[in-house]
DNA sequence: GCCGAACCGTAACGTACGGTACGGACTTTC
DNA sequence: GAAAGTCCGTACCGTACGTTACGGTTCGGC
């Protein structure tokens, strides 16, 4: 309690604490459950002290690493929607494919982990971290997309966030439970495109509005 | 290393022992985290020394309440298909509604957790086990209902695999990796039963066969 | 050249918890 | 009715790890 942690929420760390959040990634991937503060002192060549002193205490440390992380999946941007049907399909397909890239990384796997576990417990909900940064974003991100194809009369739907929960699941279906018990479940770049063209096409059959998804083609096949 | 554990891998435990895993079970809703040995011992109200005993060591106290669990869970069982429309609707719908049910419950979150704390270190795969005895048996369990609805005529897919991953993705959406993260999210009994519905119909939409699904009845809709 | 701040490496402390040992009580067996 | 077995309650041990403290080194400012 002598100095007060030097990230408080919202500022960004300096280029040597984000060595130490990095350090703190590479760690959780590699060993997963021995994320000890004295293994990440050694891996990130400072010293406990230092760390203690910029990030308070151990959940200190563990939620400025997930916000890092956070920060930096939220590089993507995505174009404002325009009103045809290949451009929604893109958009959605893009969507898919991103998403599915990241909850099969073992970043994102070893992350969503750690925050599950410290979700049974009550302290610190690096949990809502990761659900604000994870889920909810990127359906914050999907929405004007799908309001957009609606008013485009390419999709009907009543609820958007019902619409993106749909999405959502034809998109992810058991991938990410899988990969989080253990399963060893590969998904190369080939079988993500497939997927997410699949779960559009899909979503486009349950979701499409009055124009028809697309020509004559059927989209139940992947 | 005096006797050797009473619960090897497949006899029955004594009714004793199921109070104890029952007391682990318990304990795991309520404190998650703090499932210590000395805690069980305290609720069960038997000596450390029979746990022990009993179990071997702490994984196998929670292998053995993975196991029991399951076992209380595989109970349901589901008739041979029908060769109609309705029925096979009425299988999948309660098949989708027992689903739900069973991962929005308490003791299914606390039990994925601790399996999924467990899958980030080596040892033990609890997340083996709990894969096994859920997402892949309950694949198991649909796959001839969904064989017997494409014999009919009614469902029409290649794979029976690919097939059920859909279903299950457009049952489960995001609810069971936000219930794990922490998200408080509470499904009532007219919800699971809206949501069976709505999954059901969305998925005989998708793969529904020569057959129409049903009559001129539109199927996107909850 | 000197001072202080920042930081590294490491040793030390306190605690929590898995695992073991032991005494006592109750039940079964002969 | 005593010996043996089972089990409860509790004290104890060893270790791992979060946290703190301290000496030594580097570096910018004067």
């Amino acid at each position: 309690m002598t100095t007060t942690p030097s990230l408080p929420e919202t500022d960004e760390p300096t280029a040597r604490q984000q060595a130490v959040l990095d350090a703190v990634l590479s760690l959780m991937v590699e060993e997963g459950d021995q994320l000890t503060m004295t293994a990440v002192a050694r891996r990130a060549s400072c010293s406990k002290e230092t760390l203690y002193k910029w990030f308070g205490d151990r959940d200190g440390l563990l939620t400025a690493t997930v916000r890092w992380q956070a920060a930096r999946v939220r590089a993507g941007r995505y174009d404002r929607p325009t009103l045809d049907i290949a451009t929604l399909r893109d958009s959605l397909k893009g969507f898919a494919a991103t998403w599915l890239t990241v909850i099969s990384s073992p970043t994102s796997i070893a992350l969503n982990r750690l925050a599950i576990g410290h979700a049974a417990s009550r302290k610190s909900n690096l949990g809502g971290i990761v659900l604000a940064n994870g889920r909810f974003a990127i359906g914050e991100r999907l929405r004007p997309v799908l309001e957009a194809g609606r008013e485009a009369g390419l999709l009907a739907f009543e609820d958007s966030e019902t619409a993106f929960r749909s999405f959502f699941g034809l998109v992810g279906r058991d991938v990410q439970i899988r990969l989080l018990l253990g399963d060893t479940l590969t998904l190369s770049r080939d079988e993500i495109e497939r997927d997410a063209a699949r779960a559009t096409d899909q979503f486009l059959t349950l979701y499409g509005g009055r124009v028809p998804p697309r020509g004559s083609e059927e989209t139940t096949r992947s």
